[in-house]
DNA sequence: CTGTCGTTTCAGAAATTTCTGAAATGTCTA
DNA sequence: TAGACATTTCAGAAATTTCTGAAACGACAG
C-alpha cells in the first residue's frame, strides 16, 4: 500500500510547489495524491500513502473541500468518505481561478475602490491616488478579461487560447462587428 | 516622516495579500510603500515608515531586487542606495508573470516531462501517467499563449484583453489565416 | 591610515505555522 | 442503550519562517 517512486516524486514536487503558493505543503501533498489516484480515496489510505496523522489528514481534506478543490464520493457499503479530484483538468483550473480570485482579487478591488472613494488627503497624496486608480484599472480589465473567458466552453477556450497573438489580426474588425459591447455576453 | 491612513491601509493590505501569494509579508509592505512613494526612497527612509529594523529592510529590499521587482536609483551627491517601482504598471505585471514563470512553472514542466521518459512502472501507472500528460498539455498551452502575448506590445495586448470572447467569432478564420500552428511562434 | 557612512551578513530570538495525540463528537447497528 | 467505526477538534509540541542587533564589510574622504 505505498508509494510508487513515480507517485513518491510527484506528491513531493506539488507539496514543495504549493507551499510557495502560500498553500500548506502536506496539504499540497494530500492534493497530489488524490490527482494521481485512479479512483477515490479515503482518509485512512492517504495517511498510510504519505505518512502523516490522521488529524493532519483530516484537517488537510477539509482544507481541499473549502476550496472546492476535492469532491466527496460515497461508495456503496463503504460509511467511509473517499476523495477525488475532477476529471477534466480544465474544471480544476476553472476551480482554482475562481477561488483565488475570490479570496485574494475581489477583496483588493473593494479595497482599493473605498481608497478612491476617501477624498485625497493633500496635495502630497495625488500621487498615490493615480496610482491606486491605474491599478485598479488594470485589475478590472484582467478580471473583466478573466469573467469573459470563463463564460466559454471550453473547447473554445482552447481554440482561442492556441490562437494567442494571431488573433490581433482582428482587432480593428471586431470593434467594427460588435460595437461597445463589455463583456461579450450580448453578442453570443 | 510618517504614514499618512491610505498609505498606511494600503501598506497593510498588501502585506496580506503577499503572505497569500508565499510573499514574505514585511516584503510585500516594503514593495507596497515603494509602489505609492512619489519618488525613489533610500532604506533609511523605508525603515523609519514601516518601523521595522534596517537589517530586515536590507533582506528585503535584497529579495524585491532578486525578484527584479525594484530598480536601484542613483541621486546626486548622495552616496545611499535609492529604490523605486517600475512607473509602468504593465511592465510590473510582465516581471511578475515571468519571474513566477521562472521559478515554478518551468521546473514543473521540467518535472513532468521527465516523468513521462520514465517507462511506465505497470499496469497501476498507467493512470498516473495519463493524468501527468495531460497535465504537462494543459500547461504547455498556457505558456505557449503566454509566450506569444508576451511578445506584444502593451497597447495591442490591451486590446486584446478588452475584446476577451468576442474574438471567438474569428476562430474558424483565424485557422485558415495561419494554419497548423500552435505557438504562433513560427508564425511570427 | 583612520574615521565616517551606508550596507550586508548571520546567529540566535521571536513569531508564526504546521502537526500530533488524545479526547470529543457523530452516526449507524444490534 | 451499548458499542463499533469514522471523523473532527483542539491544546500543546515541533518545525519553520521571520526578524533583530551586533559585528563585519566596503567605499570613500581627508
Amino acid at each position: 500500500m505505498n508509494l510508487s517512486p513515480l507517485e513518491q516524486d510527484f506528491v513531493l514536487h506539488f507539496g514543495e510547489m504549493g507551499s510557495r503558493w502560500g498553500i500548506n505543503r502536506t496539504v499540497g501533498q494530500i492534493y497530489a495524491l488524490l490527482f494521481l489516484s485512479a479512483g477515490p480515496l479515503n482518509a485512512e489510505e492517504i495517511t498510510e500513502k504519505l505518512g502523516f496523522s490522521r488529524s493532519n489528514v483530516s484537517m488537510g481534506l477539509k482544507e481541499l473541500q473549502a476550496w472546492n478543490l476535492v469532491r466527496l464520493k460515497h461508495i456503496p457499503d463503504d460509511r467511509r468518505d473517499h476523495f477525488t479530484t475532477p476529471d477534466d483538468l480544465w474544471e480544476i483550473v476553472r476551480i482554482l481561478v475562481a477561488e483565488r480570485k475570490k479570496r485574494e482579487i475581489d477583496p483588493t478591488l473593494t479595497k482599493l475602490r473605498s481608497f478612491e472613494m476617501q477624498a485625497p488627503g493633500g496635495e502630497a497624496e495625488t500621487h498615490a491616488h493615480a496610482r491606486i486608480r491605474e491599478l485598479r484599472e488594470l485589475i478590472e480589465l484582467l478580471t473583466g478579461w478573466y469573467d469573459d473567458m470563463n463564460r466559454l466552453e471550453t473547447e473554445k477556450l482552447v481554440q482561442l487560447l492556441a490562437l494567442g497573438s494571431k488573433l490581433q489580426k482582428f482587432i480593428g474588425r471586431a470593434e467594427k462587428i460588435v460595437p461597445f459591447t463589455r463583456t461579450g455576453k450580448e453578442a453570443g
